[in-house]
DNA sequence: GAGACATGTCATGAT
DNA sequence: TTATCATGACATGTC
């Protein structure tokens, strides 16, 4: 701790003197008082230290754990790969499993909960005692799990000479010790550090789908090593430069991989975690502590989703349902059980130069679900370069020029008739634009060696030097005018309809102004009337009062319907009989 | 399942 | 004559 001198109060004083000064210079810009307190900011420092202190010692403990995981693997010198150490004997292993299964279970006995650095603490012991490897580890999770045809696994590492405890040997014996085991089980999968464990498993057993193809290996080695324990991640070239293969290269020979539908053989389950471990064991005959021939309990197919294992890694999806850590790929899909498979049975494989373009959507209908969407198949991120090099279809030394290997979308020019995002659409639209197109699979199914953009988006000029400098078959040809054609006529029919949408608005808004001008001209219509009316009314007043005050030579009054009062051009008014109106009418015009 | 809507495509006429 | 554009009509997919 670093000492804090405290100043002499007089000095003490002054300073606070100057932070008062200093703080009403600082009071414009909002600053409040507790800025310049001594005291409070030496809380807040000490606050701080703690705070630092706490973090170290977690990093400590944290390193101390992973330092006792690495314990079990070993530097190979020539390769400098970390390989996990030889197993230990079964002996060893049943141990191992026992204690590990016996310090859960005790603590799980005395209702106290496990956290997860109490049990990071039972497994890093343990696995300094007899090094212990990580398939070891798994098995450990088998003996926790309460499947009874799993756990019957365990009568492989209990050899004769050394039996293993009741609770190992058979859990479906005791209804207490498979209740316990279960609980165990659950406590440890509740504990929220491990539930990553299922999704990063995951991740690696996407990586094993691919343990065959080299263009997988390539990215597997940019691929990021999780511990499942440590939630730790790790760029392979920094620990481990090819820690995957240790736990899917190796094996991958030895272990074949599951397909199944929607059922889980276990027995196969079993022999490849066998093969695995000891190839030596598959021979030993699968029969469980009652005698009764294991295989006849395996027999028939256990529904995979009710496997508390899968629930242990992740259990969302039985389709998902993949051990990386042994190797064992379950494939529940015929397309991630051989993606290279799935990804070359495009029937554009073929070439197929004869077919119309109805023929060939036919055929990409049919096919849609498994070219479209690769992504959608396999959970690891996957791109359009990962797509072409795993794809056998496209030679990869050949065929698309940078651009194609673009995602259009992102430099597509936008033109001034054509909006950025003319058709916004819901996800829907992001999935289909995420897909390649029609005419990007017809292309790339043709080793046309343009991008659509490329052969729609070009000048005329630039698209027939571009032409002429390939050599393309009437196929070829064909498509890439069908597809400038069909683009070309795309583009306008989205101008079209959006000029059409700009049409009908633009109507919709004179069609208001229109609607609004005639209610402002009925309006006025109705002021000009009234204000008529009632000129008119003046006027009628003005002509009687006028009227009213003529007479003839006698005195007497003019009759309205006799006479009527006439004005001329000249401003000169008549009085006028009747029947003469007519007459002077005539005279003036 | 029907209907609305968005989008792609084709046919056709105009430029 | 050919390429391109504009637009109506139709088909298809999605909500």
């Amino acid at each position: 701790m670093m000492e804090i001198e405290l100043p002499p109060a007089k000095q003490l004083q002054q300073d606070m003197d100057l932070i008062d000064i200093l703080w009403k210079q600082d009071i414009d810009l909002g600053v409040g008082r507790e800025v310049f307190d001594y005291s409070q900011r030496q809380k807040e420092y000490e606050l701080e230290k703690q705070k630092k202190l706490e973090k170290e010692h977690q990093e400590q403990l944290l390193k101390e754990q992973e330092k006792a995981l690495y314990a079990h693997l070993q530097l190979d010198e020539e390769t400098g790969e970390c390989i996990p150490v030889q197993p230990p004997a079964p002996m060893e292993a049943a141990v191992v499993t026992h204690t590990v299964t016996s310090s859960l279970q005790s603590k799980s006995d005395l209702g106290q909960q496990l956290s997860f650095d109490e049990c990071m603490k039972i497994l890093a012991d343990t696995f300094l005692v007899v090094n212990i490897t990580f398939l070891d580890f798994f098995l450990i999770f088998l003996t926790m799990a309460p499947d009874a045809q799993i756990d019957t696994s365990q009568s492989f590492l209990a050899t004769e000479q050394h039996p293993v405890p009741d609770s190992l040997q058979s859990p479906t014996a005791s209804p207490e010790n498979l209740q316990e085991m279960e609980q165990a089980w659950e406590e440890l999968l509740s504990i929220p550090e491990l539930q990553c464990l299922g999704n990063q498993i995951d991740n690696l057993v996407d990586l094993s789908l691919y343990s065959n193809s080299d263009a997988m290996l390539e990215t597997s080695n940019n691929y990021m090593f999780h511990n499942p324990l440590l939630n730790i991640e790790k760029p392979v070239e920094d620990a481990a430069p090819v820690f995957s293969n240790d736990f899917v290269g190796p094996f991958a020979s030895n272990v074949p991989t599951v397909n199944t539908n929607s059922t889980f053989n276990v027995e196969s389950f079993c022999d490849d975690i066998f093969t695995l471990i000891d190839p030596k064991v598959t021979n030993v005959p699968l029969t469980d502590n009652l005698g009764q021939p294991f295989a006849q309990i395996v027999n028939e197919p256990v529904d995979i989703t009710a496997l508390s294992l899968c629930k242990a890694f992740n259990g969302n999806s039985p389709a998902e349902f993949n051990d990386s850590d042994s190797g064992i790929s379950i494939n529940t899909s015929p397309c991630s059980a051989s993606p290279g498979q799935s990804m070359g049975s495009s029937i554009y494989e073929d070439a197929h130069y004869g077919y119309s373009d109805s023929e060939m959507e036919d055929m990409d209908s049919k096919t849609e679900d498994v070219q479209q969407n690769p992504s959608e198949k396999f959970s690891m991120p996957f791109t359009e370069d990962a797509f072409y090099a795993l794809s056998p279809m496209v030679p990869l030394d050949t065929c698309f020029d940078i651009e194609a290997q673009n995602p259009p979308e992102k430099d597509l020019p936008v033109k001034p008739g054509q909006s950025k995002t003319p058709f916004t659409k819901d996800k829907s639209l992001s999935q289909e634009e995420a897909r390649f197109s029609r005419d990007e699979q017809r292309a790339k199914a043709l080793n046309v060696p343009f991008s659509v953009d490329k052969i729609v988006n070009l000048p005329v000029d630039d698209f027939n030097v571009l032409m002429s400098k390939h050599q393309f078959n009437e196929a070829q040809l064909a498509l890439i005018r069908d597809i400038r054609r069909r683009g070309k006529n795309k583009v306008a029919a989205q101008n079209c309809r959006k000029r059409k949408m700009e049409n009908i608005v633009e109507l919709e808004s004179d069609l208001d102004k229109l609607k609004y001008e005639k209610e402002k001209l009925l309006a006025e219509k109705g002021e000009y009337n009234n204000s008529l009316r009632l000129l008119k009314k003046q006027l009628g007043t003005l002509y009687m009062d006028v009227f009213s005050k003529l007479h003839d030579e006698d005195g007497n009054p003019y009759s309205p319907h006799e006479y009527s009062l006439q004005q001329t051009k000249d401003g000169n008014v008549f009085l006028v009989p009747k029947a003469n109106k007519i007459e002077i009418k005539k005279e003036q015009i």
